[in-house]
DNA sequence: TGTCAAGTTTAGAATTACTATAATCTGATG
DNA sequence: CATCAGATTATAGTAATTCTAAACTTGACA
């Protein structure tokens, strides 16, 4: 049971760093409700085991071909949505006309660097928020986004 | 000299709440290096004196019309990042898809109603972010944004 | 006040990021 | 292993914005 078609790589039983690699994404999803299949197991390795990512849509996109993995773009941005959704995923804005999604989703804020569009995490304990005011009547703040926008020295 | 198309109103011998509005327009985009066109002046006017508002180019353009003023929807997008590159507006990113601009230049954050699409101001004084990290290497801060994101409660 | 170069405006085409559609495929279940 | 809801895909469609090239204004100067 469980032999899929992904590229020969990460044999499961021979992994060291990461024991059983394959259950853990798919218990991620399966714990998502989200059918286990190649393309979202796929997308989901390449999301989550190289650490803390912020990427687009396209760019995942990009690194799924050079992965040798064949995912249409409208997966990718249908997978991308399923994992917000299912909390796998962060979404993040800080650039009309691109989105943004982190692999990190503990409480953290961000850097964004305006030039390259690039983005930097900050851990949630160097940014504290004091002083929040009430949200209006019959309104509860569901999030709290804090981004320090950088460019280079005199520029 | 200065004789304007514009729709008769405020004939500037006679407004009562601000003395003479269109030179204080007039020097708003002189100061700012901007040629007083008919479109930039009828613009500012809708942009300036209808107190703090954000709003997006379809908007402005919207606005425009109702107001009897003929600009174009190009018109309307060039004068926007004019403006805002010569100080006069701030841009708002809450909202992959469509940009927002500000006429309140002091230093404030927002709130963000999730579900219309809709932005309030939170006075600077009522948000207090404490403890910002070091810019990275070769970095400086251009701007830290706040924004709270709100929605209906029990959503 | 007429002329002209430079700056502006405009309609419409182009681009970009994304979403919808409808046909085809796949994997969980019986 | 047949079935079929759910997933994937190519492709068309959409919305916001930018580009383009031509037409129009403006301010300066003769």
């Amino acid at each position: 049971m469980m032999k899929m078609h992904i590229p020969h790589d990460t044999p499961s039983h021979d992994a060291r760093q990461d024991a059983r690699p394959f259950s853990q994404i798919l218990d991620r999803l399966r714990g998502a409700g989200l059918r286990p299949t190649r393309q979202r197991m796929a997308l989901a390795k390449l999301l989550f085991e190289g650490g803390d990512r912020h990427l687009t849509a396209e760019m995942l996109h990009a690194d799924a071909q050079s992965a040798n993995v064949r995912v249409s773009l409208a997966t990718v941005y249908n997978t991308l949505h399923q994992f917000h959704r299912a909390g796998l995923l962060r979404e993040i804005v800080v650039d009309s006309q691109r989105t943004y999604f982190d692999t990190n989703m503990s409480d953290h804020h961000h850097f964004y660097f305006d030039q390259s569009g690039e983005l930097a995490d900050i851990p949630g304990d160097q940014v504290e928020v004091a002083a929040l005011p009430a949200a209006p009547d019959g309104m509860e703040v569901s999030r709290v986004d804090v981004v320090v926008r950088v460019r280079p020295q005199g520029a």
